[in-house]
DNA sequence: TATGAATGAGAGTTCATTCAT
DNA sequence: GATGAATGAACTCTCATTCAT
């Protein structure tokens, strides 16, 4: 289908932009040049700039959920994990470094409406990790704790380094290697059973 | 001194609006309208509109860094300061909600002069936090590991449930409930010595 | 084409007043009225005030570069071409007094961007009169000097006595009507051979 | 007296910048800072920007009055005269590039009321060179023309050459070094009687 | 006399969105 | 379906000038 086509080309034209640049700093006309299409085609495809956006994170979302998904029908134990996780994050930054630009600059909307939805799909990702958590508490590999509150902490966890490591400095590069393991120990530590 | 009244102001009017409405979404007029001064009288005291929104951020970040400073001083151990820093937190959540709209909002600005700026910022604080932990590790009251990392890692456990929980829904109330409690000791399980 | 329309209309308007008014009393908001179109469209067609500025004064050189090829192409001999161009430049002064305003008032833009460009507009126009002057001194009609020198001082003295007779006084009527004879006449003896 | 000494002092100041940048990107803040005096103290002085353009007009050409009187002065046959104000005006050039910058650049001021003063200057200066024409007619040295067309057209052909020569290109500085003569030729050969 | 804080209209420019073709 | 010309409110910032001290 060319439809599929063009509003696959505008959202990944607009993952790069907004990535690189920030959604307010991202135009409708540059997104139009960099997708090779019309801005009224874009119009055709989505009604507003928001919904690129959202389009735009609702992807790198599903991906991430898509990976969390696969780790855990491995059927591997937790602290492994939460390894391979905290790995991937770091694999992200290192191989795509604009999807973790992009959630780390786009972090929280300003349009109350847009900011509604941006994290909503936040919350979805964090109840995925919620539920794995909560199995974990039940089988007694995973201490007790309030599954949705911890989700948010590890994100959070990671997310903080991740996004200092996006800067090219000596103190980026440093995080970027030590950062899987320790975070992965950390994690461990406040998460395994008494 | 009129002058620093003024100047007050501004940074005052602008906090709200920015936590508020964020960066973007807050124009000159409304802080000169919220601040009870002339467009002009803003540009007097401040070069830019980033110049207040960093003057904003620099004021929040200086009373953390006191607040923190206050703490360590007390001569507590580790395990207690960490429980009062995140106590501090959601203290802060409670009492000036907008201090920390402001600084989940506005984490990582569009402009990369602006977002050089804040993160050398947050750097700061990171560094202090870090500070800490490095006399906690060589006194043997805190696990061995990266300071900066595990300052970061800190900060964005805590930044993440307290972001979430700014929300104003039924989960929004239950982790400003837990939070407290869950946070501290997840954290000092992270950070405990073996 | 429509899109010329517009484009024209703005140019249009863009020279009466940059002519009346001057560059910088002239807003983009009162070119867009006087055209009829909006400011949107404007920068539509013109990246700045700048190009609107530029599309003007490149049409009014072109136009007189267009008159002075149509004159060379006569075939007349050198005294008389010399007289029918100062006559031209009264004519015009007669009947578009507006464009010689716009060259006298817009002489030398304060910015120096802007400047640059204007000078290469209006040094395209002295080359074109320095080739005829070159071409008359190879065939010995016109006594040897340095051509490009020769052009702009030809220029000057046309145009200071024209822009004096932009001002509608008593003495401005008096060099309307002697202008054309004592100008051809003085720029005659000044460059006929020996 | 004080006076005095600040004034000349923000005339100075208001010389160099307006020459510099122009008459519009000169802003009173600058002119204080360059005079080394306060915005109020330049309203103490001077009325407005209008006024401080005008005191370093009139200044400017007051000079050259005075120089154009002490040539007269020393009773030289006419040729030689005009002769030595062409070599003047390109001394001035190449020691006071700012004052011929100024009158190059401020040409032909937007506003109207200001307009006309700056008109009325040069008018000034256009009329004693026209005195001394006519007295060179009467005395049979100069052939008879227009007395005040014949100054503006002298002025303009010596200021459209060392305005071209402002640049700082190869084309100025031929210029500048064959312009004394050949302008002082041409003029001469244009004046001279029959 | 001298200061400089304060004013606020107005500048050029941007940009998401619409709609006639 | 597809185009891109057109809109105009809103943006940040400048600046000559005023006036209380």
């Amino acid at each position: 289908m060319n439809t599929a086509v063009l509003a696959e080309r505008i959202v990944e034209a607009g993952k790069r932009l907004f990535a690189e640049q920030g959604f307010h700093a991202t135009g409708m006309r540059a997104i139009a040049r960099a997708a090779g299409v019309s801005i009224g085609a874009i119009y055709h495809y989505f009604a507003s700039k928001d919904e690129i956006f959202l389009a735009v994170l609702r992807q790198e979302y599903e991906r991430r959920l898509q990976e969390a998904r696969a780790l855990w029908e491995q059927g591997l134990p937790a602290s492994e994990i939460i390894r391979r996780v905290v790995e991937l994050h770091f694999a992200t930054l290192a191989g795509h470094k604009e999807s973790v630009q992009l959630l780390s600059r786009a972090w929280a909307p300003e349009t109350p409406a847009l900011r509604a939805q941006v994290q909503a799909l936040r919350e979805e990702y964090a109840a995925y990790i919620a539920k794995f958590l909560e199995e974990g508490m039940e089988a007694g590999q995973i201490r007790r704790s309030h599954p949705l509150l911890t989700a948010y902490a590890l994100l959070g966890l990671v997310e903080a380094v991740t996004g200092r490591a996006l800067a090219e400095d000596e103190v980026a590069r440093e995080l970027l290697e030590v950062g899987p393991t320790e975070l992965a120990d950390m994690a461990w530590r406040a998460l395994r059973p008494k």
